[in-house]
RNA sequence: GUGGGUGUAGCUCAGUUGGUUAGAGCAUCGGUUUGUGGUACCGAGGGUCGAGGGUUCGAGCCCCUUCAUCCACCCCA
């Protein structure tokens, strides 16, 4: 016998959560769809060339192999180290996020797509990670991507939808804005423009740790006095969107690359609050810390928190300049966003801000008498069920009592009785499960009984 | 990969300095009720105490190993 058990970080979803989960694809969906987004799904599979080197390291790393089918051993047997081992008998690997792969379509697929191209995509990726609170191993993400233009108008675009699906989701949120350009700007300044990706690491740790720890840090890592005093003086700079904006001006006055970003922010806070009127919008954050991990973005880059519950981030996204570049298409300029579904899951599971409509079910069972009062009632079942009401039929004869029990269980809010007295008579009993009231209608008023019941 | 916590009934957990036959609540099943669930009462089933080894007259408890799981770090959604 086989222990029934399943792989770490991974779940089954039960029918409440996918329930629950339908509720937030749907409203990232259709969302999606609003703006102009077309479905796309890529496999679940890549060819491990198509994956690796795309995350850096860690990415690698946590990036789970498909081990090859046949003999394997013969041909692992010559590696001498874990990389040719990996290579000898690997060439296949579950992708770890959903925009390399898009990507990679866009690049074969480029003489057939009219850009620029508008996608989304809502599938599974996986990560072999140490799982935890919030971090699972095999989870969902829901991108949206625009590939082929350099208008900023696809950011203001893609943040007015998280601010329009968060809202729907009634989750409020922080959407932080940063712009790579400002980050290179601030390492060119510094003095370390050949050690961005380390700079900008650290700075995101600096929420986590403190300005006291990260100075140790930019010690231990080596920065000169005058590069951390610039980093340092760059940390200082807070306030208002705006007063952030002028003091990054000031800053970076001779620092050409940051001034671009700092004009791109600027631009694109502009038109988002041009396209929230009327709305009460989410409010957008210029953070200078955000830095965010995967190093194919280079310019605007986005992060979305909860304000109400203590998780990691539950969205994020930004431009890549260059993406398809790596699969010999290039010049091509994207821009995207991705929700962490599961994230959000969580944080409207700890609010308890799912509606009730996602606890929907079967709406009525049937009490299953045999006989000549099963056929009635599987005539009637079929009745609701061309009202489109949720309906079904207890499929054998058990007593009343275990009957009654399954439709408790399940929160099935109506039960009909038809047994032998109310067959005679040509009625049926409608029972309402929640109060415990019952009334007895005749046949040929049922369906309009319970038509009234769900206000049809 | 690093550090810490926890593994006892289907689930959540008690279990005294190491001492007889390992308990509770919830859940399940049966009954009070052969045409009525959810509430109440009565009863029943259910355990290799994660696994392996060791110490001991005796181990759920102590020691070692191992596995699983959770939390944190790294990194990330």
């Amino acid at each position: 016998m086989t222990v029934a058990s399943i792989p770490r970080g991974t779940r089954d979803f039960g029918p409440d959560i996918v329930r629950k989960r339908n509720y937030i694809i749907q409203t990232i969906r259709s969302t999606f769809e609003t703006y102009g987004f077309e479905p796309l799904e890529t496999p679940a599979m890549e060819n491990i060339e198509t994956l690796t080197g795309k995350y850096g390291d860690e990415g690698d790393k946590l990036m789970f192999k498909i081990l090859n089918n046949g003999d394997i051993y013969s041909k692992g047997a010559q590696a001498t180290t874990n990389q040719e081992l990996i290579n000898a008998v690997s060439e296949k690997a579950l992708r770890y996020d959903l925009t390399i792969p898009f990507a990679r379509y866009v690049a074969m697929n480029r003489s057939q797509l009219t850009f620029p191209f508008k996608r989304f995509q809502i599938q599974p990726v996986w990560r072999a990670d140490n799982p935890q609170r919030g971090r699972f191993r095999e989870f969902y993400q829901c991108d949206a991507d625009v590939i082929g233009s350099k208008s900023l108008i696809s950011e203001m675009e893609l943040l007015s939808i998280y601010s329009r699906v968060f809202e729907q989701l009634n989750l409020q949120v922080e959407i932080k804005l940063n712009n790579r350009k400002i980050l290179a700007g601030l390492a060119e300044l510094a003095g370390i423009a050949d050690r961005m990706m380390e700079m900008t690491i650290l700075l995101d740790k600096l929420d986590k740790i403190g300005p006291e720890k990260l100075h140790e840090l930019m010690l231990k890592a080596a920065f000169s006095n005058d590069a951390i005093a610039c980093i340092e003086q760059f940390l200082a700079i807070k306030g208002t969107n705006e007063t952030v904006l002028l003091a990054l001006k000031e800053l970076f006055k001779h620092t050409e690359i940051a001034l671009r970003g700092i004009d791109e922010i600027e631009t694109v806070l502009k038109g988002y609050q041009l396209m929230q009127q009327g709305d009460k919008p989410n409010q957008l954050a210029i953070d200078l810390t955000l830095a965010r991990g995967l190093n194919y973005y280079t310019g605007i880059i986005i992060e979305v928190k909860s304000a109400e519950v203590a998780m990691g981030s539950i969205g994020g996204g930004g431009r890549y300049d260059d993406l398809t570049g790596i699969f010999g298409v290039p010049d091509m300029s994207g821009v995207g966003i991705s929700f962490g579904l599961d994230r959000i899951y969580e944080v409207l599971l700890e609010l308890n801000r799912f509606p009730d409509t996602t606890k929907n079910g079967t709406k009525v069972l049937f009490i299953n008498f045999g006989n000549q009062a099963e056929t009635t009632a599987l005539q009637l079942v079929q009745a609701i069920r061309q009202e489109t009401i949720a309906a079904e039929i207890y499929p054998s004869n058990e007593k009343i009592k275990k009957q009654m029990e399954y439709a408790n269980k399940k929160q099935i809010p109506f039960v009909v009785l038809i047994g032998e007295n109310e067959l005679q008579n040509n009625q049926v009993v409608i029972k309402n499960m929640a109060s415990g009231e019952q009334q007895t209608v005749s046949i040929a008023t049922f369906i309009q009984h319970i038509k009234e019941l769900f206000s049809i």
